[in-house]
DNA sequence: AAAGTTCTTGAGCAACCATTCAAGTAAAGG
DNA sequence: CCTTTACTTGAATGGTTGCTCAAGAACTTT
């Protein structure tokens, strides 16, 4: 991961290092959230993390994308599984579906939300013309569609939703619906919008 | 529009322009729609469309941005009639509708085609931070579901659509949907994906 | 305390960025 | 043919990019 884990746990014998990597991947992630990674220069990182170049470069090997490539690791491992909520948890149903999109259409209707998903952002930045980060993004898509899916065969069980409806299908539309509504959701439109998308996509499941 | 139009209609006097501006909007227009807004340097519109800094300053006041400009609005007057086809004739009904999200999946299926929508990228990447722009991409989306829902109006008053249908409502639901498909679209997908989305987004029409 | 190792610092790298400008050039009017 | 006007050209602008490197500093081991 880090060039500084093996360093520092296994060599003692030397100057410590005076910053935290992890907490250098937090702030750096969200400076590419709310500016893309192209329009994050190195510099940017510099001034949010208060870390030198030098030092920056030390602890990265593969620089400003490799930085790049640990932020998409912290976001789905520290803000995705926020907005996910109890979406994530084994009984989940409907409802916890329902309410991972009414959070999404909360997050964008506050200004600092019309950052949207950092995840989507990047795949329509970099995932036509980077693999290893496309890759990324695509995980992030199959974890959103398989934590739907399951909460719908959970609901399908629970006699919560019509005997018609394919878990499977039904949450690759739910997936796809949230992209469109990330993207929607950057027009600064009004809350009825988002909300007449979501219902929609949610009209068939009621 | 172009600086360019006014000198070389009412004043004859001078050195004609030796190029076609809007062909370079047009070549313009299809480096940003494959690269993005930042990731396409002048350089590279100098090298895409045979003209020197010094012409293109001159014929487009306003620089590189401005160029995009009018990229976006060609964008809108020669590819989007393209990609919406029948959809934007006054007798269109369910059929075009369909066709035109089958048109959206046959076009991201081929290598050429997963640079996706000019509109969306562009909404994605600056939308947030130009207000100008987001005029021109919010344009977009409403032009979609206007389309959309006149379709759907004229598919409920031939009886080809369920009652219980709100065109409007559902037209904003499918503009989402394109909005979405586009995104999943870059992430290299299988075509099935790509209609499972499209399939449940009509499920409620058929 | 001295040696050894790694980190930090600040300057500085070449490359590229969007943009400008003076000099040269082509067409039309007189 | 000569002036006028606008366009083309090629170089060059200052600024920013991602990144590197030598020098100094801090910590551990001997």
């Amino acid at each position: 991961m880090f060039l500084s884990e093996r360093s520092c746990i296994l060599v003692g014998v030397s100057r410590p290092r005076q910053f935290d990597p992890s907490e250098v991947v937090d702030r750096s992630m969200r400076e590419f959230w709310a500016k893309g990674y192209r329009d994050t220069s190195v510099g940017d990182l510099v001034v949010a993390t208060g870390v030198r170049p030098g030092s920056l470069y030390g602890a990265f090997d593969g620089g400003k994308r490799q930085i790049f490539v640990e932020a998409l690791k912290l976001y789905s491992a520290l803000i995705v599984p926020q907005k996910l909520g109890a979406l994530e948890r084994p009984g989940a149903s409907l409802a916890e579906v329902r309410a991972y999109f009414d959070g999404l259409i909360s997050d964008l209707m506050s200004p600092e939300g019309r950052v949207g998903c950092l995840m989507v952002n990047t795949t329509v930045e970099l995932a036509a013309e980077d693999s290893e980060i496309a890759n990324l993004t695509r995980g992030h898509m199959a974890r959103l569609e398989r934590n739907a899916e399951r909460a719908l065969r959970t609901a399908a069980e629970r006699g919560e939703i019509p005997v018609g409806i394919d878990p499977a299908a039904k949450a690759t539309q739910l997936m796809a619906t949230g992209m469109g509504l990330m993207v929607v959701g950057k027009t600064n439109p009004g809350r009825e919008v988002l909300e007449t998308i979501v219902d929609a996509a949610f009209a068939d499941l009621g």
